[in-house]
DNA sequence: CTAGTTATTGATTGATCACTAACTACAGAT
DNA sequence: ATCTGTAGTTAGTGATCAATCAATAACTAG
């Protein structure tokens, strides 16, 4: 945190104030960046919006991050940090009541589905994606990837196993951004897994 | 394409010309955008931006498509049908030189990937999946889906080895547009799968 | 040759947006 | 009381961009 806030500072130029109440006022403004981010990405995103929904004006997200791109790249660390100490969690406790090698695949499936279901981090995650053309984000992107790899292979030891959780949750991201759960046709019904939303 | 033309006709009360010279000038614009849209998503691109590389003046675009979401979900279409036909081919042909069950899924893997990688029909899926907030886009990412879940289960019986072939494509969708086959580090090669660009 | 249609462009516009500048309010510290 | 720094604002600017319009060029049919 500390250490990419030095960073900015020798690449804009520009003075980031970093007391207790301003991380705190980024923090809330990183939460509303996540959410708004996730519906329209970084360019289809106004730093109103984000603005609005932090609770803040919209010239005061300048004096928290230097530009857009570098708010979107904090953001995509944020729910890295996030997600994965989320994740660890998670795969501890499955690991725990488990002890079979397939349930734990099973176990862990099921952890990355609650974290990420139903909230903004899934769409979040895949508006990352898309925006890498941006330098900055990435950089932000492959931090991410390395750090769930390292923290899914503490508990999914077989690469190939692991890639396979990875395959899982992307597609499983497409499901429930579309709603295929909701569409009762056939090529749906293979995507969503057989799972119909009750 | 005819009864989309119509679609748009009624819905937006543009009158489209549909002469053999226009359809094929919106063809010419849909191959720029798909590779457009494919950097920067629907919102970061610009209509400059895709007529320039059309060929055309920026107001033509919009004598041939309504607006900007309506192009972009016809770029859809298009390599949705794209996508269709090839992949039908090579299935078709792996299915042909192969008997085993497992080789034919490492022939339908491949056939994806030589058709996906190194073009940008890759990311602008994958942009596609994130302009889903846009309903005009849903619906055609859906349509996509549909037609592409239709061509695999042709031949790949199984639901959950279909599921996995997306599965397959989308984490290669996203090691391939991270370059993660160029970086040397065990997150990156686990996520690559062992195999390095050469 | 003429009348009508299609193809295509340059110029413009109204709105939006990222980003800046300049100001206010207030909290200690001296 | 005054200085100083921090939190936050209102007001503003220049650039950009989707979409429109009016006009022209290039066909096509009779």
């Amino acid at each position: 945190m500390q250490r990419r806030l030095a960073a900015c500072l020798t690449m804009t130029m520009t003075i980031l104030s970093s007391s207790a109440k301003s991380n705190q006022r980024r923090q809330t403004v990183l939460e509303a960046a996540v959410s708004c981010f996730a519906r329209k990405g970084l360019y289809g995103t106004t730093t109103h919006e984000i603005a609005e929904r932090a609770g803040i004006s919209q010239p005061y997200v300048y004096r928290l991050f230097p530009d857009k791109p570098s708010l979107f790249a904090s953001s995509v660390e944020f729910v890295s940090d996030l997600m994965a100490t989320t994740l660890a969690e998670k795969l501890s406790e499955a690991a725990a009541s488990v002890n079979s090698p397939e349930n734990l695949q099973a176990a862990a499936h099921s952890a990355y589905t609650d974290f990420v279901v139903e909230s903004d981090v899934m769409r979040f995650l895949m508006q990352a994606n898309c925006a890498t053309d941006e330098p900055i984000v990435a950089n932000a992107v492959r931090a991410c990837y390395a750090k769930q790899v390292m923290v899914v292979s503490e508990h999914i030891r077989s690469d190939e196993a692991v890639r396979q959780w990875f395959g899982d949750g992307m597609l499983e991201n497409v499901v429930a951004s579309l709603g295929l759960a909701d569409i009762n046709e056939p090529w749906a019904r293979t995507l969503s897994g057989g799972l119909t939303r009750s």
